[in-house]
DNA sequence: AAGCATGGTGAATAATTTATCACCAGATGA
DNA sequence: TCATCTGGTGATAAATTATTCACCATGCTT
């Protein structure tokens, strides 16, 4: 992290919303550990596009912010895990949200940008 | 915009959703044309912080992606509101949520950032 | 003519986020 | 010893987003 040029206004709840997740991977990522996949090897693994050192990062700005938590259990190879806590999953019910919204929203959105009807 | 490196996923919701409505402005811009302010001078005074220029790029772009529809005007001086579409509309219930979970959670992003109980 | 209000745009830069690359460490098996 | 697996970090580059600044135009008022 740094120090950002604009604090964050804590009265305003989408100023706070969008400072823990607000980026790109943060809403996959939360939905791919409710599915249960928890291991950082098994995350970059499902999540298509993104990369080892990515993946550390978000995951350890999501536990800073309170959203996950790890547990390592001192086996061999090393295994990490992360789960939700209790804020973390009160969000789950948004992430389906708007993953919903964008699903339906996804075909007129194609037809904008490309000029063409989707087959989905 | 420009030509992004790495596509919109069309079918991934979460994908689609960030693309038109991930940025730092968007959802509180929508929220306040649904609270009735459609001017984009009146935008400008409302929403703390941000300028005329960013206003009208971010404008434009819901505008492209079917969020938003303007009205102009032919008055002195040029009058000219922006309303949104039944697409805007149907994103109004998950600003409503996520603002709301922002609330719920400031408190505790305060403790954590800053060490301190907060007042609200 | 000069100043103001409206809405708007292009170019350049700053700020911020994301990605790449090269590493470290522990323990295991070949 | 060397390669492999795991999880992890620092430095830097690249990509993306946001901001600043300087403009344009119209038609009013002074």
């Amino acid at each position: 992290m740094y120090q950002r040029k604009i604090p964050i206004d804590y009265e305003c709840g989408l100023s706070v919303a969008m400072e823990v997740v607000g980026s790109k991977w943060k809403f996959c990522l939360l939905d791919e550990i409710s599915k249960g996949i928890k291991r950082p090897r098994d995350l970059v693994n499902a999540i298509n596009g993104i990369t080892k050192r990515v993946l550390q990062k978000q995951l350890s700005e999501l536990e800073l912010h309170g959203l996950l938590s790890k547990t390592i259990y001192p086996e061999v190879p090393l295994r990490v895990e992360y789960f939700l806590t209790p804020s973390g999953e009160s969000l789950l019910p948004l992430i389906s949200a708007v993953d919903q919204w964008g699903m339906g929203f996804a075909s007129q959105l194609k037809v904008i940008l490309e000029g063409k009807d989707s087959e989905i």
